[in-house]
DNA sequence: ATGATAATGATAATCATTATCATTAATAAA
DNA sequence: TTTATTAATGATAATGATTATCATTATCAT
């Protein structure tokens, strides 16, 4: 069986584990590639038909891996199931979650106007100064229908 | 049993319940006493020694109901529980969370600058145009380290 | 008071996530 | 390259939060 050894990656995964292995790089390609955000049982899902051997319990501990790595994030969608996207870590894939509250949709968007970078910047540093808060992330998320859900959409129970 | 009716509220929750009852009173009560942001579990634990006759069950079915109502809002810790907190309605009320990945710490802040009001309410009707959103809901979280918890705290491993 | 029914609480059931542990695979050493 | 060491895996059981069920109780309109 091929190793599938990435240097590239190993380093940053370094500190957190020691092997970099199949399983490892399937699931992480997956995340990859997928453009939506997924959860350990969607992951598996996926990878199942192709990578009967990979199991769930292996796809929660390369999830957290990855995340206690900064490969990925860890999405809170409050629908019970923790999600994960793979972050990109250039500021060009920095977004923030449009979410339906009547489908459970989720959007990104990264139409940010430059006030709102400004802003956040300096929301920051008030935050940090007032409460000494070192800040190291943030997340932005706006709720409510989407086209469909909103009334007179084709999900709406008002038509 | 009194019974603990309170038209000011049952005007608000009537279209989700027809009574409100004792269990509902306390459960409603601390929410709007805490300073903290709740799990049905703490929950729980506070109010059983004064009212041992409150149920588990009931106290996450009061909680969903009070959520759905708009009495409370639903926080999305990450940590496995759900918190909730007794929303005011009034702007005045409106925070955003200062979350500490270090000891899990919530700070409530609402020290917005006019700017951000202004720049939140502009974003909104940009993706309402964009996208179709009809947007009912902004959350905001910072997620850091707290002044314990940053390289040099008390809680830290780097002093 | 009484009848209709909503709300309750004990319990069992779910569902996502974690811990355990024997087995397998990956790396280092010989 | 074989082998020894040990991290990683996957099946399974365990956990922990939340939800469903259902017999009982409380509430409200009459």
């Amino acid at each position: 069986m091929k190793t599938g050894k990435r240097s590239a990656h190993h380093n940053q995964v370094g500190d957190h584990c020691s092997r970099w292995t199949v399983p490892r790089e399937e699931i992480f390609n997956l995340l990859i590639q997928s453009q939506q955000h997924l959860s350990a049982k969607e992951a598996y899902a996926i990878l199942n038909p192709s990578n009967p051997a990979i199991g769930l319990t292996t796809i929660y501990r390369t999830l957290d891996l990855l995340d206690r790595a900064g490969l990925v994030r860890r999405v809170n969608t409050g629908d019970g199931q923790v999600r994960f996207e793979y972050r990109r870590g250039h500021d060009s894939d920095h977004h923030h979650h449009l979410i339906c509250t009547g489908c459970g949709k989720i959007l990104n968007y990264r139409d940010f106007e430059k006030e709102e970078l400004d802003l956040v910047r300096k929301t920051e540093d008030i935050l940090a100064k007032k409460y000494g808060f070192l800040i190291r992330e943030h997340n932005i998320e706006f709720l409510g229908l989407c086209p469909d859900c909103r009334p007179g959409g084709k999900n709406s129970p008002l038509k």
